[in-house]
RNA sequence: GCUCCUGUAGUUCAACGGAUAGAAUGCAAGAUUGCGGAUCUUGUGAUCCAAGUUCGAUUCUUGGCAGGAGCACCA
């Protein structure tokens, strides 16, 4: 529809002898402006030396002359020099029969067809807790990968995580001096917990006990050595535990990864780089191997990749871990990065680093970041251990689901089920909803409270659609596109729109327009149920608007799916 | 101190350089003998400041002010 109109402007255009390579159709926000939208009067006014609304008359007069088909109901000039299309009712029902047609493929596009795209996110640390923060990577990840994949890519998911290092030895610590907390006895979801107890303890100390400083390094050592019998095991067990906790989660989130690179492994490969690489691009400071990245880029700075200890920093991980992505990968096309921004300017600087070595690789990698979760009362650091869990702020949306769900004709398992997945839905709609840059403030009571702007709320209006459905058929209702309604509604003029906005989100890695629009749709179905009686055997177009709730379903439906958010049938 | 990000209704967020700056929530008023009241309808209310570019700026540029993040052996 939208190249037809374009190529009709064009035309028009062609016959006042007016060359113009690009027009713009947009969709207007006020739906009063019309379907479609085009500004080229006001653009090109000046070069031909008219006035933009006189120009857009000529322009639309030209229009008229043409031959246009039944799918455009009117068009007019408007404000400064708009010419506003609005389509017909024709048009409208067609896109409703489209949407049935393609069900949950609406919205798919091909622009990434053929294109291999590797996203990492998520990234916990086994012995170390699973945080917010990783709860709001793993949403944007996620969604962003489903996003991707909708636009025809060849999508794999990698899971990147400090299997050694500091924050192992100090869970360890933790768990040689309170013995407790290696009990085996509960689930690995509470071992895991006391892991990350061990690991706050550990923490702790390190920063205010020189002593248990250097016994925490002493550990640190002997993990890398394997040289100690007690290490080894409480190793084992505590990565199998803190591992498989991680995995339950992702079940919950909806993740499933095809990558796991664990940094044991990256670090050799990236030593290896960066060692054949010194006097060239990298130097001796301080007896450390340093990268001074200001020397190519004034904004960015010296970063230490290989301590004055001779140890890989994260910096040289990293290193390891793309060459390993591209390795593994050989014909991969883009490597998406999702992180929290604080590490933007790191990333930056090892990403230099990068392209003075492989330039092909670094054309290739893109680093997403987002801003901070934080919850009423301020900071938290993973360092320091003073976080919030990702599994407790689940479980803690989930009971206050519970208190508000209606549980009449559901048993237990099926209601555990639905709270889980509103709980899952309040708290990445929350995520989500906004520019992934900027931080988000999470209150549970109110994520789950909130009507109208909420995950729960669209869930909502996808299981009333449902039951609307349901009636549909006890009554023998098709869908039916032979008595149309005269009046369009609302609902009808966003529908067909919902390709141009996956397309939008694919293309900016921008989850936020699905989430934004998914609520408008919910709002116009909403009122069209509120005015409508949709369900009715006397009413000659219910059959018409039983096909417009079914098209809703599958583009809402679909829509969650691309944030990462279940839909349940009820709740 | 330097670098990056963000400043929009009371609050939380939108707006590919375009029209009367959209929603949600809050507040005020109203609807429901129908299909799920976690609903619907109406009203209320905002671009941090100052210049510049442009036919047109919330959007781009510069300078302030405010908040967040980062800046050498942590990740």
């Amino acid at each position: 529809m939208e190249q037809k109109i374009k190529n009709l402007i064009k035309d028009a255009l062609k016959n006042l002898n007016i060359e113009v390579s690009n027009i713009l159709l947009e969709h207007p926000e006020d739906l009063t402006y019309g379907d479609y939208s085009t500004n080229v009067a006001l653009a090109i006014a000046k070069n031909i030396g008219e006035k933009p609304k006189h120009l857009a008359e000529k322009i639309a007069k030209e229009l008229k002359r043409l031959n246009i088909d039944a799918t455009i109901e009117k068009f007019e000039v408007a404000g400064a020099g708009f010419i506003n299309f609005y389509l017909s009712r024709k048009f409208f029902s067609g896109s409703v029969e489209e949407i049935l047609n393609k069900g949950f493929d609406v919205g798919k596009n091909k622009i990434l067809a053929g294109k291999k795209i590797m996203v990492e996110y998520t990234d916990p640390n086994p012995f170390k807790p699973f945080h917010i923060g990783h709860l709001m990577t793993n949403a944007i990840g996620e969604s962003l990968a489903r996003i991707l994949e909708h636009s025809g890519a060849d999508i794999s998911r990698a899971n990147y995580y400090g299997d050694v290092g500091l924050h192992v030895a100090k869970a360890i610590y933790g768990l040689l001096k309170d013995t407790d907390l290696q009990n085996k006895a509960g689930s690995h979801n509470e071992q895991a917990s006391n892991i990350g107890k061990a690991y706050v303890l550990g923490a702790e100390v390190y920063e205010s006990n020189d002593f248990a400083k250097k016994e925490i390094d002493e550990i640190n050592k002997k993990i890398y050595a394997r040289s100690n019998k007690e290490i080894n095991d409480i190793y084992d067990w505590g990565y199998k535990v803190t591992m498989e906790a991680f995995e339950d989660l992702y079940k919950m989130l909806g993740t499933k990864f095809d990558f796991y690179f664990p940094e044991s492994q990256m670090a050799p490969i990236g030593e290896d780089i960066v060692r054949a690489n010194i006097g060239k691009i990298f130097d001796e400071s301080d007896g450390a191997i340093v990268f001074k990245a200001e020397k190519y880029d004034p904004k960015l700075h010296t970063r230490v990749f290989i301590t004055s200890q001779g140890l890989p920093t994260y910096e040289t991980k990293e290193f390891g871990l793309t060459e390993e992505k591209f390795k593994t990968n050989p014909s991969m096309n883009l490597s998406i990065t999702v992180t929290a921004n604080e590490q933007a300017d790191y990333m930056k600087v090892v990403i230099k680093a990068i392209s003075l070595i492989n330039p092909e690789h670094e054309k290739k990698m893109l680093h997403i970041t987002h801003g901070m979760m934080r919850l009423e009362g301020g900071k938290m650091s993973s360092r320091r251990g003073n976080v919030i869990t990702g599994e407790s702020l689940i479980r803690d949306t989930i009971a206050l689901v519970k208190e508000k769900m209606d549980t009449r004709n559901l048993d237990e398992a099926e209601k555990n089920k639905i709270a889980e997945a509103v709980s899952v839905a309040a708290i990445k709609y929350s995520i989500l909803r906004s520019q992934i840059g900027s931080g988000i403030v999470y209150d549970v009571e109110k994520s789950v409270s909130i009507e109208g702007d909420s995950g729960p709320y669209l869930q909502y209006s996808y299981a009333r659609a449902n039951s609307v459905l349901e009636k549909a058929q006890k009554q023998n209702i098709l869908p039916d596109f032979e008595k149309l309604p005269e009046e369009i509604f609302e609902i009808e003029k966003l529908l067909y729109r919902f390709p141009k906005v996956v397309l939008r989100s694919s293309s900016l890695y921008e989850p936020h327009h699905i989430a934004n629009y998914l609520i408008e749709i919910a709002r116009a179905y909403n009122s069209f149920y509120g005015n409508n009686l949709i369900v009715s055997k006397d009413d000659p177009i219910s059959s018409y608007k039983v096909a417009l709730t079914y098209a809703f379903t599958f583009v809402m439906k679909t829509g969650l799916y691309l944030l990462g958010i279940e839909a349940p049938q009820k709740m």
